[in-house]
DNA sequence: ATGGTGACCTGGAGGC
DNA sequence: TGCCTCCAGGTCACCA
């Protein structure tokens, strides 16, 4: 569930507690949690044990850890993926993939992850890419520094596809996956189904900037949570669902214009949005 | 190259 | 109670 505010919230998190905490010891539990780091667990576990942690960073959805040199540790949540600070002497999550414990400090942090979509690797940083080399072709997102709203528009313009599927391309621009998708399309007036090549340069710039607004006001609240799946650091979930104008709101009234929130199938999974205010692909 | 589809997993909710 | 279907915030591989 998390997208990229539920990630930086995370981040931010390990942040304020793990900075020059050293590895103690690393435990793999389930293989799964680590299939993309080739070398398997025992290579993961050594050669994380007595690093220790300079900076935590993220890209989109991607988040890693630095240490003292060119290697990193990437991870993603995936669909239902959690970081958890907790004592050492707390009993194991059901789901617990990854467990992470620290010289002198009796806290561990441990990756749980119901349905295993998310993961950890090491790998080599990029520093002409100022990322992991893994994620090379994941585009920054809108809050990094170096976001370039225009040539994100000139990447968007003209394109056939419907502009959710461009919005949710983490190619083009990271960190937005379908609640935050749908939210930023209602903001601007836009149909999910439009073609980018239907939508003018003004609008394809209220869509960026509608996706980084809600973006930014889910992140001052604590990220979106529906369930416990989706916990921070501190195993607090977030309040934003309340801010949602048309996510998961089939069949209520439209904030702004009263109609009945429609949901239909997509991309195999599901939009949201409003018929009244953001007209179809045909009608313009 | 781009777009469409299903696969990868576990579990909760709701209908019968 | 159980069995069934549908649903879930993300990627990834593969096909046309």
């Amino acid at each position: 569930m998390p997208e990229l505010p539920e990630v930086e919230v995370v981040r931010a998190g390990l942040e304020r507690h793990l900075i020059g905490k050293e590895i103690s010891e690393v435990s793999v539990y389930h293989p799964r949690a680590i299939r993309k780091h080739l070398a398997g667990p025992k290579d993961f576990e050594g050669r994380l044990v007595g690093r220790k942690i300079s900076d935590i960073r993220r890209r989109g959805k991607y988040l890693w850890f630095e240490f003292d040199d060119d290697e990193v540790l990437v991870g993603h949540l995936g669909m239902s993926g959690q970081f958890l600070l907790v004592p050492t002497d707390l009993e194991f999550e059901k789901h617990l993939r990854i467990n992470f414990a620290f010289a002198n400090w009796p806290t561990q942090l441990r990756f749980v992850d119901q349905r295993t979509f998310g993961g950890m690797s090491i790998d080599q940083f990029d520093s002409a890419n100022d990322a992991p080399a893994s994620i090379s072709n994941i585009a920054l997102d809108p809050f990094d520094p170096a976001f370039d709203i225009e040539e994100l528009i000139e990447r968007l313009r003209g394109r056939d596809s419907q502009i959710k599927r461009l919005l949710l391309d983490q190619n083009l621009v990271s960190g937005i996956g379908n609640i935050y998708a749908d939210e930023s399309l209602w903001r601007a007036k836009i149909h999910p189904e439009r073609p980018a090549s239907s939508l003018t340069k003004a609008k394809l710039k209220l869509l960026i900037e509608s996706a980084t607004a809600v973006m930014g006001e889910a992140l001052a609240v604590g990220g979106t949570s529906f369930d416990d799946l989706y916990v921070n650091v501190n195993g607090e979930s977030g309040y934003f669902e309340r801010g949602l104008a048309v996510y998961g709101r089939r069949g209520e009234p439209c904030p702004r214009c009263r109609v009945a929130i429609r949901r239909e199938a997509f991309m195999n999974r599901s939009s949201h949005f409003c018929p009244g205010c953001q007209p179809g692909p045909r009608t313009g």
